[in-house]
DNA sequence: CGGCCGAACTTAACGTCGTTAAGTTGCCAA
DNA sequence: TTGGCAACTTAACGACGTTAAGTTCGGCCG
């Protein structure tokens, strides 16, 4: 026998050469640049045989979308054993930039394009070692706890609000606004690490520095 | 005569008509889902009839992105006039912010949509007067020369940065992630308040409260 | 006055896109 | 052997941005 998981593996086959063939173009060239045509070409298929294996152009990013959430989720639980959660709050923000910088184009699908929430739904998960926000969440509560914050400053959703806003507000600028001229970039590493540094400063009683 | 002006003044109310359509369907169903033919026929024209107007979609998008950047330009204007460069700081943040919950499509295709740098080169200018970017980074230079920021943030390019990021960032997370349940939002201007605020206290040598 | 020119606008079409209905092929089970 | 089903193709649909080729019409010059 076996032939029925041969062909079950290779159904799963050509659907993930979709997968790897409409990722590299999303990233390449962008998501609207890419053509169900073109990703079918570059596997050697027809673009109809796209949609016996995702039901459309859209859930083709959603699948890759929720990949990429999957990794994002996984760099975060490498800094989950940190104890101290101020500490623990500082690396996550520099494993999230490095996420951007790295991922530019997975960034900008990910965070900084509307998705029917449909799609949305399918790709979140409350489960703190699944997502990366919950994850931030529940690091803020941690610093909170700790006493260390200042009393305006004890609401851990806002917190995380604050520090996730100022860190995709840098990535996000980066992205849409990187080759304009007319800003005077500096390395983003190093203004990520000024941002992190000074939302802390204003966030805790006591000064680090 | 006065012919000629009325040939001319019709062009340019048919002008007016179009730009006013289009603007109100950008903003309503966004950029991408407004067509030129949908355009056309809410003024009453052939589709054909835009292009003698305008070189082609994108060209719309930007003569209403320019009169966009103008208006912000003119909201910052008003504040040049307070002497404290921290108060003309917090104020600055407050009407970006509020011009970001005003306006958020028109925010989004100004701030949050990647443009040809033709295009923007079209809309934007180094006069402090016209560019809210130059106005902030003027506003950022005079708060470190009165001496009270703490010296790792004396770089204005950078303060500006930071400071844009982090308002941009909360806007731009509204504007995509707005109607996702697991974000627990809080009030918008009180969480941009909290993040200046923070921001402030970390870059400014001695605390404010 | 008559012819003409150019601006404003339309008709009809092109090529491309995402997507789908209707086949075709080829392997496996009965 | 045959029937069925899964994988895939062919051909097409409707919508899009855009353009070539008219058409209409008011104003100017001979």
């Amino acid at each position: 026998m076996g032939s029925l998981e041969r062909r079950s593996r290779e159904r799963t086959d050509t659907r993930q050469r979709i997968l790897d063939a409409a990722r590299e173009m999303f990233v390449r060239h962008g998501y609207d640049a890419t053509t169900m045509r073109a990703i079918a070409e570059r596997i050697e298929y027809t673009p109809t045989a796209i949609y016996h294996h995702f039901k459309n152009k859209e859930a083709l990013l959603a699948e890759l979308c929720a990949a990429d959430f999957r990794a994002l989720a996984a760099a975060f639980q490498k800094i989950g054993r940190i104890e101290d959660p101020i500490e623990r709050l500082r690396r996550s923000g520099r494993a999230y930039v490095q996420f951007g910088l790295d991922h530019p184009m997975q960034y900008q699908l990910m965070f900084m394009t509307q998705r029917p929430k449909e799609v949305d739904d399918q790709i979140h998960s409350d489960n703190p070692s699944e997502s990366a926000y919950a994850f931030l969440q529940q690091t803020c509560a941690d610093a909170i706890a700790t006493g260390k914050v200042r009393e305006d400053y004890r609401d851990a959703n806002e917190l995380a609000l604050m520090a996730w806003s100022a860190l995709h507000g840098m990535l996000s600028l980066r992205i849409v606004m990187g080759e304009k001229d007319w800003i005077a970039w500096r390395d983003a590493k190093t203004t990520a690490t000024r941002i992190c540094d000074a939302l802390l400063e204003g966030v805790l009683k006591t000064r680090e520095t």
